[in-house]
DNA sequence: ATGGCGCCACATTGGCGA
């Protein structure tokens, strides 16, 4: 079983490419983030026409996430149980015999900002969403842009990065208590010595410089991290291709799960 | 020391992302 994570920093642009990706990886389940896109304005069809099927939650202009699975997707949660949140980050379903969600964790601006303190809220209601209806038990996937770099080595320039608010330690403790409810996150296991990175800043050469940051994770509960075989980054993904007529990239890359069936 | 790109919208500049 195939399962990715990918920011897609709107999917209008990024149409040609995503179906591309789809032929290209073939994937079972798709989670996308920054649809920035309503539900009806999305290309269900052409989806469906390719083979799988879409449910999301959306937005105008900002946020927006979806799952989208070659099999059937029962949909278990649109959002965060008790948390008034107008922006869509969040979508859980189940599919393949999995319950996996698509999240794409808030930004958080600045280090004592108003958006920092609503990101660690954010996260603080997802560890209490899962206490509440989740089974750390149970075939579980959390995958999404976390706007964190765990670990310093997830930073090419970690100096550049240490005091930001997706280094700051008030958000890794934040993560981690999420992670506590019963995930592992298996590039961590494959990958000890770090310097893999899942996005680059579109500014400063960051991608030719692989000046980059990992903040896309697979988090899985433990049945699942057992049955985790490769974790890869579609780096091809976040390349201009000028010659390929498929638009500019998006600064995440896609990271790409395998599983054993 | 900072911005540098890309996307979006009541657009032709400003907000946001990370």
């Amino acid at each position: 079983m195939r399962i990715v994570s990918w920011n897609v920093n709107s999917l209008k642009p990024r149409r040609d490419r995503f179906f591309r990706f789809l032929k290209t990886w073939n994937p079972d389940v798709v989670c996308l983030q920054e649809t920035k896109s309503m539900v009806e304005d999305l290309p269900q069809e052409a989806i469906e026409s390719a083979g799988w099927h879409l449910s999301a939650v959306g937005q105008k202009t900002y946020n927006g996430v979806a799952l989208v699975s070659k099999l059937p997707i029962e949909v278990v949660s649109e959002g965060i149980d008790d948390f008034e949140d107008p922006q869509a980050r969040f979508i859980m379903g189940v599919t393949g015999g999995i319950r996996i969600a698509s999240a794409y964790v808030p930004n958080g601006k600045e280090v004592g900002s108003d958006k920092h303190e609503y990101k660690l809220k954010w996260l603080s209601a997802l560890r209490a969403h899962l206490d509440k209806h989740e089974d750390p038990n149970a075939d579980l996937a959390i995958l999404g842009d976390w706007n964190c770099a765990p670990r310093d080595s997830d930073a090419k320039n970690i100096e550049k990065w240490r005091d930001s608010v997706l280094c700051h330690q008030s958000v890794r403790d934040a993560i981690q208590n999420v992670r506590k409810f019963g995930f592992t996150d298996p590039h961590e296991k494959l990958d000890p010595d770090g310097g893999v990175f899942t996005w680059w800043d579109y500014r400063s050469l960051g991608f030719p410089k692989n000046d980059g940051l990992r903040i896309d994770h697979a988090l899985l509960s433990e049945s699942l991290a057992k049955r985790v075989q490769t974790v890869q980054v579609d780096r091809d993904e976040r390349k201009a291709h000028a010659d390929l007529d498929i638009g500019k990239p998006s600064d995440h890359a896609p990271l790409v799960v395998d599983l054993d069936d």
